[in-house]
RNA sequence: GCCCAUGUAGCUCAGUCGGCAGAGCGCGUCCUUGGUAAGGACGAGGUCACCGGUUCAAAUCCGGUCGUGGGCUCCA
């Protein structure tokens, strides 16, 4: 006789089953409906086939399309179908690995030829031929010199590479219209849960990331139980398109690239602006917090890259000067010179801490391939600091570089998110200097009641480090903030300040940087806020509109009078309709538009137009001016986006 | 660096089978003087990325170089 196991629902109801019980009968004996709708279940908390039997009492879940967590289940099984159509297609392919991934799935084969955007469309036709199938996902626990013979017989180079790798006795294979593939599941019953599925693009990866081995060739693709969810990411895809950065910095004239100098953006004046813009910000910031700002020499003779240890490490990610009888490199970091500040002159413990900030221009000789638009760049500016102190000031300094971080974070409406990553195993420096510093880091996290998330053993080898993303308007993280404590750095460069025993001791080092680089700050900026920028950091914050030639000297003293308060200003006085130069300054995402003509003269006021929000009616010019300061002083964001 | 795609006017892009280099926007000149997203006319503007090959003939086909884009760390 069976015995019974006890299986308990997410609202508490208990049920009794006959061991063995599957999710599939479950969910029937709930309801027919969500015996139709259940893709998954969840036992103990791990995802199983709804046909894998249980055999303990424990809480489940019956997951259907409602929950994110099916999605990895769609895609991961859309991942098999796709790799069955290509089998069937281009036979001789091997299959490799085939996971979800964030908002989809990718399969890596090995093919003698690279697939083609036609190839996509065969392949897609080919699934919605398996699909329409309505086949089962079957489980079957086989043994592992089973599945060894089996994958063999089939020519499965990869496939038996994984198997080797696995320790177990046996593995599962799962199996849908008679194709077979090595997989840990789970998956969805049939292949009629994919409703909606569309291959986007085809890509090269190496086996295993690793650029030695073979070359693979991936194609990714996304699918979905609701064809409008399909739809939805599709046109997620197509929104953050329309903000790339490289495109909008086209349009509103910001950078541009030119093959003379691949990797390396020019600087047109309204992107300058921004430059500027946050220079300005990051100084006032700067000086409240006590920093001082040196600049260091781009060009420095290779030994002291050789003392720093880059000339080992990093040498191939260096521009080398070879000018005959000297070798000189262009900095790519600024910290070895920023040492020099520091030894500039004796420092007593009373100096100490002692803030170095350095918006330090860096040249790093990134592979051709990795480069893309301000994201990855062989040239950029750096808001570094290095922060001299002593260890017992490592955890009010972290937490000064947390709040320096936040406040200039909340500027542009950006949540940070905060990353601790602690000692790699291969870490130099002081063992008991390591484990302090660690204690004082995370006391700075918690003496301020920041959420974070733990990330061991991924701390820089001379230092652990606070890491810091943040979250755009499209939800997108990007990571930019570093604070990193550096053991190794003092050493090498023989850094001391004198005690109050009057004898030399050795300093701690903290590198952190607030936005990383201007480069890639400014290209998030961009995308975040989609060109539309709060009025403070537009490079045309307001552009004056006479309607005709009659109103242009009414025109020109409005212009004026914003000029000489500091508005960046622009006179639209071409003989152009007003429709055509508002239909313009919008295109240029210029914050305010102020009209001008008959009664705006005989009011002395300006008719304003707000960016994508209209007009806004009449107003007097002063009561403008002074609203637009203020705007512009406290750095206010205009919510937008 | 590697795989795939791609490069035509300042920008966005057409260019079929190899047969005179195209459009819109922008730019210049002139006309137009207007009330909240494109007024009109005329005109200038090209080493079809670069180098080589095939051909009577190449933007087009082939090879190479350079640039750009996507991907190459999401673990059966």
């Amino acid at each position: 006789m069976k015995e019974d196991i006890n299986i308990t629902l997410p609202d508490g109801t208990k049920t009794t089953h006959p061991k063995g019980v599957t999710g599939n009968e479950i969910a029937s004996s709930i309801g027919p409906g969500l015996a139709k709708a259940a893709l998954s279940i969840k036992v103990n908390g791990e995802l199983y086939d709804l046909t894998r039997p249980i055999l303990e009492d424990t809480k489940i879940e019956i997951l259907t399309d409602k929950n994110e967590e099916s999605k990895s289940l769609i895609w991961h099984s859309t991942s098999h179908v796709m790799a069955q159509a290509v089998q069937e297609l281009f036979p001789g392919t091997k299959v490799t690995l085939g996971p979800s991934i964030a908002d989809g799935f990718y399969y890596d084969f090995d093919t003698e030829k690279p697939f083609t955007t036609d190839d996509l469309e065969k392949i897609e036709a080919k699934m919605t031929e398996i699909i329409s199938g309505d086949h089962a996902f079957t489980r079957k626990t086989i043994q592992r010199d089973d599945a060894i013979k089996m994958f063999k017989e089939k020519g499965e180079d990869y496939k038996l590479e994984i198997l080797s790798e696995i320790k177990d006795d046996t593995v599962s294979i799962y199996t849908q219209n008679d194709w077979t593939d090595l997989c840990r599941g789970p998956h969805v019953p049939s292949t009629s849960a994919i409703k909606s599925f569309k291959l986007l693009k085809i890509a090269g990866s190496y086996w295993r990331g690793d650029e030695k081995r073979q070359q693979l060739q991936r194609i990714y693709g996304t699918s979905y139980h609701n064809p409008k969810e399909l739809e939805q990411h599709l046109k997620r895809l197509e929104e953050a398109k329309l903000r790339d950065h490289r495109k909008i910095g086209k349009e509103l004239e910001l950078f541009a690239f030119h093959d003379i100098a691949p990797g390396s953006p020019f600087w047109l004046p309204n992107g300058m602006i921004l430059i500027r813009e946050l220079e300005k910000y990051l100084r006032e910031k700067l000086d409240d917090a006590g920093y001082v700002e040196a600049s260091t020499p781009m060009l420095v003779k290779k030994s002291l890259w050789e003392k720093s240890g880059h000339w080992d490490y990093y040498r191939d990610s260096m521009f080398i000067v070879d000018e005959g009888e000297e070798v000189y490199a262009l900095k790519p970091m600024n910290c070895p010179e920023s040492t020099y500040i520091y030894s500039a002159k004796t420092r007593s413990y009373r100096d100490l801490p002692i803030r170095i900030a350095e918006i330090g221009r860096l040249h790093r000789n990134e592979v051709s391939g990795a480069l893309g638009g301000l994201f990855r760049v062989r040239q950029f500016t750096m808001d570094d600091a290095h922060i001299y102190l002593l260890p017992s000031q490592i955890t009010e300094e972290v937490s000064g570089c947390m709040k320096l971080v936040t406040e200039f974070y909340s500027t542009f409406g950006f949540e940070p998110k905060y990353f601790f990553a602690t000692k790699p195993d291969k870490a130099l420096g002081d063992p008991d200097l390591w484990v302090k510093a660690e204690v004082a880091l995370k006391s700075a996290l918690d003496s301020q009641n920041i959420d974070y998330e733990l990330k061991e053993k991924d701390g820089a080898f001379y230092g652990p480090k606070i890491d810091i993303q943040v979250k755009d308007a499209i939800g997108r993280s990007w990571q930019l903030a570093t604070i990193q404590l550096d053991f190794v750095l003092p050493e090498r460069f023989e850094l001391n300040f004198i005690d109050e025993h009057d004898k030399k001791q050795r300093p701690v080092m903290i590198h952190r940087a607030i936005f990383g680089s201007f480069e890639r700050f400014i290209g998030v900026l961009i995308e975040h806020f989609s060109g539309n920028f709060p009025t403070w950091l537009a490079p045309v914050q307001a552009v004056v509109i006479p309607i005709s030639e009659k109103h242009l000297e009414y025109a020109t003293i409005v212009y004026e009078s914003l000029i000489n308060t500091g508005v960046r200003v622009n006179l639209d006085s071409r003989s152009e309709k007003m429709g055509a130069k508002i239909r313009e300054s919008e295109n240029m995402k210029i914050p305010y538009m102020l009209v001008v003509g008959e009664k705006e003269i005989e009011n002395s006021t300006v008719s304003v137009r707000k960016h994508l929000a209209g007009d806004q009616g009449q107003k007097p010019l002063e009561e403008f001016i002074k609203e637009i300061r203020e705007e512009i002083t406290e750095r206010r964001l205009n919510n937008l986006n």
